[in-house]
Order: C-alpha cells, then sequence, then structure tokens
DNA sequence: GCGACTTTGTGCCTGTGTTCACGAATGGCT
DNA sequence: AGCCATTCGTGAACACAGGCACAAAGTCGC
C-alpha cells in the first residue's frame, strides 16, 4: 500500500499542490484554474468577514471596495483583489465588490455552500470544546457522528449527539454519510483512530494530535498543532533584538531563569 | 500608535521576516545567521520526534540519519539537513546526528530550553481544554494565570489555577513575568482582550479567536484557526478531480488496513 | 456628452522556500 | 594503510507567493 507522510505542521503551504476550479455557475471562470493554497486560506477569511458584514446589514451600499476588505482582514489590498480575481471577475471597476455576490462566490468556491458531514474522534476536553465550538457546527460543517473508545464516555450525550464506539465508526460513518473526520484524541492513539476513518472510507482528516499520520495518497490530512504555535512564538521571544528586549539578550548567553520569584497566581 | 495588521491564518510564512539566531552555545555558528519562518515551524516537529525518540529510549546507537528522521516527521531529507544546518554543523558526516546533542541544540534555538510563562485568557471549553492540554504546560511552557471575565466563572479553579478577573490582567501579568498571552475568547471580546494584554506588557499572542486582532509593531500575533483547516479541507472536497472522487468512493474495500484490537482512545 | 475620479484586474519583479544533485567528510573493513 | 559505503552540507535551479504600479473600465458631476 502507498503511504503519503502527512505534511508537517499547520503549513498551508506545505505541499503546493495546486487545484483545479471547476465551480458549477461561475460562468465568467469557464475554465479551469488554479487556486494556490494560500489564496483558499485568505477566502476562507474573507468569507467570514463578509458574512459578519452581512449578518450585521453593516454596509450601506452593499458593495466594498478591496481595500476596505483588505484592511479588515489583514491583507494587502492587491493579494486580496488577485485572490478575489481566482473566482472570475465579479467586481465592478470604480465601484467594488457586491457584498451578497462575492460571498455566494467564494462560498460555492470553498464548497461552503453545500452541508459537510464531519465525524469527531477523541470526546476528551479539546473535543468536547470542539463539539460545541460554534465555528465547527455552523459554516456548512455538521457534526453528525462522535466517536471514542473509553467505555466511560460511549453512551453520554455531547451537543446532543451520542457518543459512539469508534470500533463501530466504519458503519455508522458509510451510514451517516460522513466524509471528513477530525482527531482529537491524544497522539498515541491517532495514528490507529486515521487507520479505521480511512478503512471507513473517509477521505479528508483534521488532525488536532501532534505527530505524524500515515494514510494513502488519497487521503488528505490537515494539522492542526496547538502547541506548534506557542513555540514559535517561543523563539521569536527568545531571539528578540537586544533593542527590543533586554530580557531576551539575557537568555542567548545562558539558560538563565529571567523571573526567579513571583511563581504563579495560586488560590 | 502604530497598529500592524496581524497575519491571516496560521500560515508560518505569511510574514516573511527572518530572525538573526545568536544562540548561546554554539560555536560552530559564530556567526548571526537568519533561519527562515518556515523551518522554524519544523524544527519544533523535529524536537518533538526527537523527544519522543529519547524518552522511549528507542534510538539504539543514539544517532540518528536524515533520511530516518526526516521519514517520521514527513519532510523531505534535503530540507530536514538544510533546516539543521541553521543551527550549525551538528551531523556527523557518514554517520548521522546525535540524537542528545540534536534535541539540545533545537532546545536551545527554539527557547525551549528555558520556561516561558503564559498567561491564558477565556476559560470557555476550549480554554479548559487548553488549560489542561498535556503539549502546553509541558514543553517548557508553563500556564501561569487564568484569566476571564464572567464573573461565574472567576474565582473558580481549573487545572490548580484560579481564575481572576481579565481587568487585573496588568498587575497580575506584571507581578508573574508573563511574557506569552494565549486568547482563547469568543471573537467578540478577542480585541479587548489584546489590548488589555498588550497594556499589561506582553509582546506574543496565541491568539485561538477567530478574526483580525489589531496590535502595535513590537507585538506578534500567531493566529490559531480551529474553522479554516477545515475550510479547506471542504475546499479540497469539493474539487477533488471526477476520478480521484470516484476511486475514493469505491476506496472502502481496498486499503483496509489491520483493524487494532487493543485501542485505547483515553484521556 | 465629457472629463475627472475611483477601483478593478494583472503584468512584472523580487524575495522565499523547496528540491535536486553532487562534493566533502567520516567510519568501517580488508 | 587504503578503499568503499554512507551520510552530511550546500550550490544551483526551480516553483511559488507577495507587492508595486499601471492600464482598463466603470461611476459621478456638470
Amino acid at each position: 500500500m502507498s503511504v503519503a507522510t502527512a505534511p508537517v505542521g499547520c503549513d498551508p503551504t506545505a505541499e503546493a499542490k495546486r487545484v483545479t476550479s471547476q465551480v458549477g455557475g461561475g460562468r465568467v471562470n469557464s475554465r479551469a484554474r488554479a487556486i494556490p493554497e494560500a489564496t483558499v486560506a485568505r477566502l476562507a477569511v474573507y468569507l467570514r468577514v463578509l458574512s459578519g458584514l452581512e449578518e450585521r446589514g453593516e454596509h450601506p451600499g452593499s458593495t466594498i471596495s478591496s481595500t476596505e476588505l483588505a484592511q479588515s482582514t489583514g491583507v494587502n489590498s492587491a493579494k486580496l483583489r488577485k485572490d478575489l480575481s481566482f473566482l472570475g471577475s465579479y467586481g465592478i471597476r470604480g465601484v467594488g465588490y457586491d457584498v451578497a455576490t462575492l460571498t455566494d462566490q467564494i462560498s460555492r468556491t470553498l464548497g461552503a455552500h453545500r452541508a459537510h458531514r464531519v465525524a469527531l474522534v477523541g470526546l476528551g476536553n479539546l473535543g468536547q470544546a470542539l463539539a460545541g465550538y460554534p465555528g465547527f457546527s455552523g459554516r456548512g460543517f455538521v457534526i453528525s457522528a462522535l466517536f471514542d473508545a473509553d467505555p466511560e464516555r460511549i453512551g453520554r450525550d455531547v451537543s446532543g449527539l451520542r457518543i459512539e464506539d469508534i470500533h463501530d465508526a466504519r458503519a455508522i460513518c458509510r451510514l451517516t454519510g460522513v466524509t471528513i473526520g477530525v482527531i482529537a484524541t491524544p497522539a498515541s492513539a491517532a495514528q490507529q483512530v486515521a487507520d479505521i476513518l480511512v478503512g471507513a472510507g473517509i477521505r479528508s482528516i483534521l488532525n488536532f494530535a501532534p505527530g505524524v499520520l500515515n494514510v494513502p495518497d488519497d487521503v488528505e490530512v490537515r494539522h492542526v498543532d496547538l502547541s506548534l504555535q506557542l513555540q514559535i512564538l517561543a523563539f521569536h521571544e527568545a531571539h528578540r533584538t537586544p533593542a527590543a528586549a533586554s530580557a531576551a539578550a539575557a537568555g542567548g548567553q545562558l539558560p538563565t531563569p529571567a523571573q526567579p520569584a513571583a511563581l504563579a497566581v495560586r488560590s
């Protein structure tokens, strides 16, 4: 069996594959176009901001300019226009983008206009948090199944869904038409769970467990590493220019803990 | 006040700043060298894998080759060697890298050899999960303070730490020498919390709330967007080539891995 | 209708990151 | 000692992403 090694970290640019965009409905974008991975990630951000605007009915003229949206999302306006140009020409020169149209187009491109059924495996602290996370159950994702291996947890209800035995995943996933699996187990179980999910026909996995997953080539794994970002912060903290931080300068030479006193805010 | 817009998503390459590496101890690497952001992210992964090997005492000769480590971490071996070369020449040609030395060097470079004090804001589901997350409290990070704005939560204990009022953050953060702040609040509160943290002297923020944070230039923000990765998966799901999609539809029968009997998904 | 102004869409350039391929160094074996 | 297999370190080529700047295309005022 051919085994693909999952990309490291949560870097969207790790694998630079392009995906031909063949969105139905966009007649301007008739020819298939490759959308860069980095652009896809930003489109999701644009979509969120736009949805927010629309919901709050904030934008008076119902159009928004690239500079305006760029500012709201923290990107360069040229980059934003280039990103949007991958969807086709939905902007009006001299005016901007129609918020409703743009929202719809991005939604369509991202596949957010239809619901994706998600199976969540591992109902520990993190798993339960994810089960109730608004950004998960909203945004076109429907958590359709919960799994765990702990008999203590199996049978309990979380967010109105019953926790099933992970060993029944194969049958349940096929029955419910789940296409995306989320792994929120400890690292030690992640690979086994991934194997089961793959066996159940799932082709997209979001992995919150640290470590690398081995899956077949046609299964896409994305990794959210909670501590990775923290370590990157720590790196920058340790390497601050001496001008910016005097404390970091001392840390460079010896592992001297800068603050010896006042440990924690204990009750 | 000069305001920088935080980079979008969790893309490490979003801002391409280099950091001069002036790690004490590495005499081979005497001249300051710029370590790319992407490399830093991978170094953290290497470190985790190496630590795992070391703890389990798995590696017999106490050395490991680049190909071997590359396979364990899911990267190209050349890339791995180039990454490690930023630390200096700690490999031995014809042999590999000494696991202990390598671990130590990466640790040092990442600033993981000394403890970083972290303040966690927002003790909802996600916040509580983070408070108990082993990859957080381990790996050189010490959660030193918990904050929330909800009177219901203030005063309660989570993971042996008392939840304090966010409005006392300024005093408490300075007292405890916290340098990193983690925001796990709803999006609506994130900006206010960020302002408070910045006011308390914190210069590194890990943000789990969706949306963009505005902070001064000298404050670094990293963003973990839980739903972003899911949306990227959905995009790929929606844009699968028809050939691959049909192959995957029948994918149940073929690559079924050995269903493991002993499976422990506990936490 | 026409000119001024605004905003999009994009060509081009630069810098970053990844991969290949190969020389250099090292340990083991005869 | 000398040769050989192995593995590191890195130069060069390539792919990708980001940003500037400008032409094209539209609106608005008169």
